[in-house]
DNA sequence: CTGGATCCCTGAGGATACTG
DNA sequence: CAGTATCCTCAGGGATCCAG
């Protein structure tokens, strides 16, 4: 996210838009889930949970979530090189909307496979 | 969403990304939370409550959201048009969702606001 | 292992014009 | 009022290569 959109989101009034503001980004909430279910995590645990995922992009988000506060990073000066994720104080406070994402997630899933048997039809 | 998206849906295993995988779209939770506020909503009153969307966005983002059974159409034969969206049955599911994202949002915001006098530094 | 630096591309998003 | 039809832009996302 550009400094420019920083900016922006300083004029946004509506909750939900702030909200999205931060979490927008194709892979921003499957990392939460991931580092939320399990604290540390390590940049490979991510990678491999994390199905579909660049080490780019993995990287990018990251250091997106880091700097509003919501991870952080631990560099540790092993060989070869760890480096673990965890929530923030303030990461956490995501906790209860992360669980309700997922139970929606799994509502949705049945109520589709309720409704499909589109194949046929 | 194109068709082919739409199958790809359907192997996600993640509860998370399938949440995501309906949700996604720049304008979508805001047109959610503002049928959520209030119910039934017409095509004018979701254009000026949610401030910088195009009629041709909202029109887009809406069909998808009917298409996902989570909102529904009505349309009555008036002159001028009216049509009204309101919520599903199970539109209606993503009612604690939708709320812990708007506090979520209010606790980033006050969150911000505490740490940023960073316009001097 | 954990990334940084580059370049490239696609499709979500937006602008505009028009209509029942 | 509530859309549809077109066209186009641009930035988010991805691939690749390199490095401490």
């Amino acid at each position: 996210m550009s400094a420019n959109k920083l900016k922006e989101r300083k004029k946004i009034s509506c909750p939900v838009e702030y909200a999205v503001s931060v979490l927008s980004g194709k892979w921003k909430l499957r990392i939460l889930y991931a580092i939320t279910k399990q604290s540390p995590k390590r940049f490979k645990e991510l990678e491999r949970e994390i199905s579909g995922i660049t080490p780019t992009m993995l990287t990018a988000q990251l250091r997106e979530l880091e700097r509003d506060g919501i991870i952080e990073r631990e560099v540790f000066a092993t060989v070869p090189p760890t480096v673990e994720y965890r929530l923030t104080a303030f990461g956490k406070t995501t906790a209860p909307m992360m669980n309700e994402i997922k139970n929606w997630g799994l509502l949705l899933k049945a109520h589709q496979a309720g409704n499909n048997g589109n194949e046929i039809s």
